[in-house]
DNA sequence: AAATATTTTTAGCCTTGACTAAAAATAAAA
DNA sequence: TTTTATTTTTAGTCAAGGCTAAAAATATTT
């Protein structure tokens, strides 16, 4: 009756199939799912083949591949622990939001009775992790948000930061040090038709956000 | 120049050598680690030629083995971690006692920068694990406290519960329920020849610990 | 000291999760 | 529709970490 318990690999990769799904739906080729794991196609069809055995993914030769009702609760699971324990590195033990990530990727595999509850319990059920990105509840629902990319807005509106779409350490910590955590409030000032760039305040201060910037950072208006 | 990290398993044997040569000096043979580890004599000899090919430990065929002065260090390291990890889920999480152990080997194996130390200030540096068991410092430092066997403690005299030797859960299941956690006061009222067996006072209660209890829970005279 | 028993190592095999190179299937272009 | 390009799978290899069975070394008895 006990479901054998998948490997860190295998969580890896179910991760994987589900973010990929989550911006391109349809099947996930394997391909893109290589490149995701950042190894050879033909490891990832190898996987592919194990997922399938353990009924967590439907695949097809040559077709693709889509999580399984038990693969997609395994990954919600994974990514609920992965930032669940993100709040905790941040909140508890005082790292920045750009050093969390390769711990989190560590700690979500911790197996066991009740922890990520536990945890959920001692941090306060946050609802997002601390680049903004909801917490799936453990019955795995979903929260979501009304969320614009920077880009979108026009001179004169203002705007709360509320997540980030590009969580690399590097423009996590150019965000930190122009005051952009989340939370802060901005206005955009002006903006060049050239390239996109906008003036904004952010605080008492002023800035020029690049296009990339605007695209990978969100916003709600205010 | 940098060291190529020791994977779980490599650090779990240096663990196991440590605590067998804990108590048991000279060096550790390969049988013993087989048992401790519970797996094979094969195995055990594999694994020893990858711990002495990545200088952790002085192996010598047929003659055993001990850690090196690195093997040591990184011993060392994982039981701080175990222990640092035990605290956290006992005070932090409101896990019990006999209900850390499993999690804290996952934990222990978690890699990366300055996250013991971060995790070390915000427990308060503890200095004693749940079970009583000494944390090593950040630099490898051991304490060492003064305590004795409940089964030394003649009638009349009183001590203060410091530790345990066996850290199974129903052992420590038992304890609780008799009101034995870690710094419970006891006196022992009388001791039968026959078995060892001791009456004692526990607060307010008064029980019957047998000679197995005795020889297995630690107490500092009072 | 020789015979026996015990311990340890070697040899050979298995699984997981990688890899490369070659083959096969599918898709796109002529 | 046939050829060419792309994607995917298969085949064969490797390292880590386990296993069993057999061989070798060490220890213990007689």
């Amino acid at each position: 009756m006990s479901a054998i318990l998948p490997t860190s690999a295998e969580e890896n990769y179910l991760k994987a199939i589900f973010k990929i799904a989550e911006k391109e739906p349809g099947p996930v080729l394997t391909n893109a799912l290589a490149a995701e794991m950042g190894t050879s196609a033909a490891s990832a069809t190898d996987m592919l083949k194990r997922l399938s055995d353990k009924q967590l993914v439907a695949y097809e030769k040559y077709r693709g591949v889509t999580l399984s009702e038990a693969g997609s609760r395994l990954a919600t699971s994974l990514i609920r622990k992965h930032r669940l324990w993100e709040v905790f590195l941040v909140d508890k033990l005082g790292f920045a939001w750009d050093e969390v990530h390769e711990f989190a990727e560590q700690l979500e595999h911790i197996q066991g009775e009740n922890l990520t509850e536990r945890l959920d319990d001692f941090l306060g059920h946050p609802r997002f992790d601390p680049h903004g990105d909801p917490i799936p509840d453990a019955k795995g629902r979903w929260q979501h948000r009304t969320q614009t990319r920077l880009l979108t807005l026009s001179p004169g509106q203002r705007g709360i930061v509320t997540g980030v779409d590009d969580h690399s350490p590097t423009f996590l910590q150019y965000l930190a040090e122009m005051g952009l955590s989340l939370g802060a409030e901005l206005e955009v000032l002006e903006r060049t038709a050239y390239d996109q760039s906008a003036k904004v305040r952010i605080g008492e201060r002023e800035a020029v956000l690049s296009e990339k910037v605007g695209q990978n950072l969100f916003v709600r208006i205010i």
